[in-house]
DNA sequence: CTTAACTGTTATTATAATGGTTGCAGTTAG
DNA sequence: CTAACTGCAACCATTATAATAACAGTTAAG
């Protein structure tokens, strides 16, 4: 699920280079992955409020916040990001020794506590600042390379 | 990957509380896995000096540093965990579009930064935190559960 | 008021990542 | 010399993840 953070934030920086509206499938184009698992991140980013929809024809997504005070936290915390996961446990719960049966609940607290400092260095890098990255000094209409739409 | 860590910081708790030399089979059936994926991650905890190790008979793996002393992030280092990752990547990087070609690398180094932050949490607990939190206030030699070698 | 371009969502299929298993050469104690 | 080990590496099984397909619902435009 790792990918889904990754989309998000490619889309978001993209559309707002691109400014308008744009489909799932022109996003997915510039991001390289298909339009269906496009949708399924830009959908909760819309619940969470950092980009506007549109259903119907000529809808799509368009981004109108500020990019210097969205940061990347807000994006992780969206999709209900879990930055470090492990599926799998140690030991075995009902077992006489407290290491066996313990050592789960210890690493869900360590789980937790690298989580929250991935949250907490997120919080320092704002959708600007990767469009600095990306584009040095160039204004914030500098052209951006993409497909069309549809409907023109 | 993330479950070497699980298997090392389980391992070194449970070798400390057992005290002497274990063999893998031992580790592994405290820690619910194979003998060899647990080897695998002892000769890099031994390589990094964490423990002690011993071939052949009566052999196996030893702890005897400071539990005070050593943090999980030594831990990680000596298995070069990577606890965030993403195997995927967008864009791609022969597109004209600036965005496309550059989120790679862009994303590159925000999954840097979260390990690093994951790290420097990672150095403020220590092997004797985790053992505190499964033990509390038992002595360090109070009980533990556990199979017995072969060689008795 | 019908059509075409969309989103939102679910189900299903491919593919990649991860853990389990087996086997064997090398080491050591007895 | 033998039995109990480690250290590797190769291979198989399982699970997680991404891709694909499909469809009901929404909207703009003729």
């Amino acid at each position: 699920m790792t990918s889904e953070f990754t989309i998000a934030v490619h889309a978001l920086v993209y559309l707002r280079r691109r400014g308008g509206w744009l489909a799932s499938e022109q996003l997915a184009d510039n991001i390289c992955t298909n339009p269906a698992r496009v949708r399924k991140v830009m959908a909760q980013l819309a619940h969470a409020g950092l980009i506007d929809t549109r259903e119907g024809a000529v809808g799509g997504y368009h981004f109108s916040r500020d990019v210097n005070k969205v940061t990347l936290k807000e994006v992780g915390d969206a999709l209900a990001m879990q930055y470090v996961n492990s599926s799998w446990r140690s030991g075995k719960l009902d077992c006489d020794c407290l290491v066996s049966s313990g050592m789960g609940n210890v690493m869900d607290g360590l789980l937790h506590g690298m989580n929250d400092a991935c949250g907490a260095y997120l919080q320092t890098v704002t959708l600007a600042d990767i469009d600095h990255q990306i584009f040095g000094d160039l204004p914030p209409d500098a052209l951006v390379q993409g497909t069309q739409r549809k409907t023109g």
